[in-house]
RNA sequence: GUCCCCUUCGUCUAGCGGUUAGGACACCGGGUUUUCAUCUCGGCAACAGGGGUUCGAUCCCCCUAGGGGACGCCA
């Protein structure tokens, strides 16, 4: 059986980046009838907050990527990795080294002065220096050959061993270092396929060293290119390196994000809306693209702008009430209203913009209405005749075809103003439209507002 | 600097030796809407460059260029 996982580490929000990867190991399990298993990877005690744990958990459960055990948190394993390191240390396969974090440093910028690539010179490395605490015990990496594996989506990868230094796998502290932990909590979940960016390609040929040590069966990796900003630089604050809660909070849908990420990296022949269940049965980890991709806004609204159209206005109209405060429910007919905003909108916040009108009248008088002294007659007219007729959709346009016939009018001379004097704006639904969604009472009080300036 | 990965329209991508190189977003036109949006129809637009392999390369190999990543007692 598959087993994935999506292992964070607790230093911040979970971002666009991250999701993608929790959401495309999610879903190689699930089409592979495996397990997902999320680990947070907590064991930076400086930088690791709770804060992000329970933000990392939120966002995920918005993202309705749900693990199928209990989260584990590396930091309550650190004895047990501690004393794994140290068994590795009896055996040979790792040594003491007491260099003082200045003689590295020394060390590091001599090599980039030289240009070399700045990484431990092995100067402990055959010293047999018994270990005592204080000390770090630095993995004895293989000097000759090369190391490889077979990416799942990039393929073969080959480094030559002496690309590699000797990486520390226990701090002088005494706690254990990631490429040792994660590589033994691999093992303890049983992972059988490693789902991550590709910037921890490095780091794979150094955890699979540590599982030959330990003579553990590899699992697969997979390494997702990575996704970049709009401008093609690493992903940033404006193009969604932010917490992804911020963009719930923006209004957009989960189910949309959901489509645009998978969307982005993956695809199923020239198919563009997937729900995530139909993802659940068909994702694939061979039609994930080898390429980095760039972030774009305008897809992900016009994903947005498409499931916000799925929706039934009921269902919009709960969204609008619990996220932005806004209750079309009020209405008299809200639904339409809410259905007929949608239609132009990206977002739920900017249907919550757009809809101030239905809920407020907009005072306009004459001028702002752009009607003129003369032509106040005209209008006193229309209101009566719109006072005598039954609302529906239909009458409203009979009477204004046959009043525009009458006084000789072309439909602008009428509907620009009366667009502005209904929701001071220039841009809005029909006139008819309007009229209809907004009821007579509203209707006609608006109009009477702006005639008696 | 060293090593690794990547390269099809501006963007997301299809393609898996023989295609008029397809779709979507964006953009630009036409129609509908006597506003905007919607809807609809149409258009623009790509195989980074150079060598091979092959009867034939977008596809396989090499080189160059460009982009990204890694190089911590972070993860």
């Amino acid at each position: 059986m598959e087993v994935t996982r999506f292992a964070p580490s607790p230093t911040g929000h979970l971002h666009l980046g991250g999701a993608r990867t929790a959401l495309f190991s999610y879903l190689f399990a699930k089409a592979n009838k495996g397990k997902f298993l999320l680990r947070f990877e907590d064991t930076d005690r400086e930088r690791s907050k709770k804060e992000f744990i329970d933000s990392i958990i939120d966002s995920l459960k918005w993202m309705k990527i749900t693990p199928d055990e209990e989260p584990i948190y590396q930091s309550k394993k650190i004895s047990n990795h501690k004393e794994i390191a140290l068994k590795l240390y009896d055996q040979g396969f790792a040594y003491a080294c007491d260099c003082s974090e200045e003689q590295l440093s020394e060390m590091r910028k001599d090599q980039i002065s030289k240009k070399q690539k700045p990484m431990y010179n092995g100067l402990n490395r055959d010293k047999n220096i018994k270990f005592s605490e204080g000390m770090v015990l630095r993995f004895k990496f293989p000097l000759h050959n090369s190391s490889a594996f077979d990416d799942l989506i990039l393929g073969k990868i080959n480094v030559e061993n002496k690309e590699f230094d000797d990486f520390i796998i226990l701090r002088s502290d005494g706690t254990p270092t990631y490429n040792f932990s994660a590589a033994i909590d691999d093992i303890d979940m049983k992972i059988t396929t490693v789902i991550r960016g590709d910037d921890h390609i490095t780091n794979t040929l150094k955890q699979i060293n540590v599982f030959k040590v330990l003579d553990k069966k590899i699992p697969n990796y997979a390494h997702l290119p990575m996704v970049l900003g709009e401008s093609g630089k690493r992903l940033s604050k404006r193009d969604g390196a932010e917490d992804i809660l911020e963009y719930r909070h923006k209004g957009y849908l989960n189910d949309a994000l959901i489509n645009y990420l998978v969307r982005l990296g993956w695809s199923y022949g020239e198919e563009e809306i997937f729900s995530l269940e139909k993802l659940e049965g068909i994702f694939d980890l061979s039609h994930v693209n080898s390429s980095p991709s760039k972030y774009s806004q305008d897809l992900l609204n016009w994903y947005n702008n498409k499931y916000l159209n799925f929706l039934t206005s009921d269902e919009l109209i709960f969204k609008l009430r619990e996220d932005f405060k806004v209750d079309f429910g009020e209405l008299e007919r809200g639904d339409l209203a809410i259905s007929l905003l949608a239609k132009g909108a990206n977002t739920l916040k900017e249907i919550s913009e757009e809809s101030k009108y239905f809920f407020q009248d907009p005072l306009m008088n004459l001028e702002s209405a752009g009607i003129g002294k003369d032509k106040k007659e005209i209008f006193i007219d229309f209101k009566n005749q719109l006072s005598k007729i039954d609302f529906q959709q239909e009458e409203i346009e009979t009477v204004i075809g046959s009043f525009l016939k009458l006084h000789n009018l072309k439909f602008p001379e009428l509907g620009r103003p009366l667009r502005m004097i209904l929701t001071g704006k220039q841009n809005a639904p029909s006139i008819s439209e309007l009229l209809f969604i907004l009821g007579k009472d509203i209707s006609l009080k608006r109009i009477e507002y702006s005639l008696n300036d």
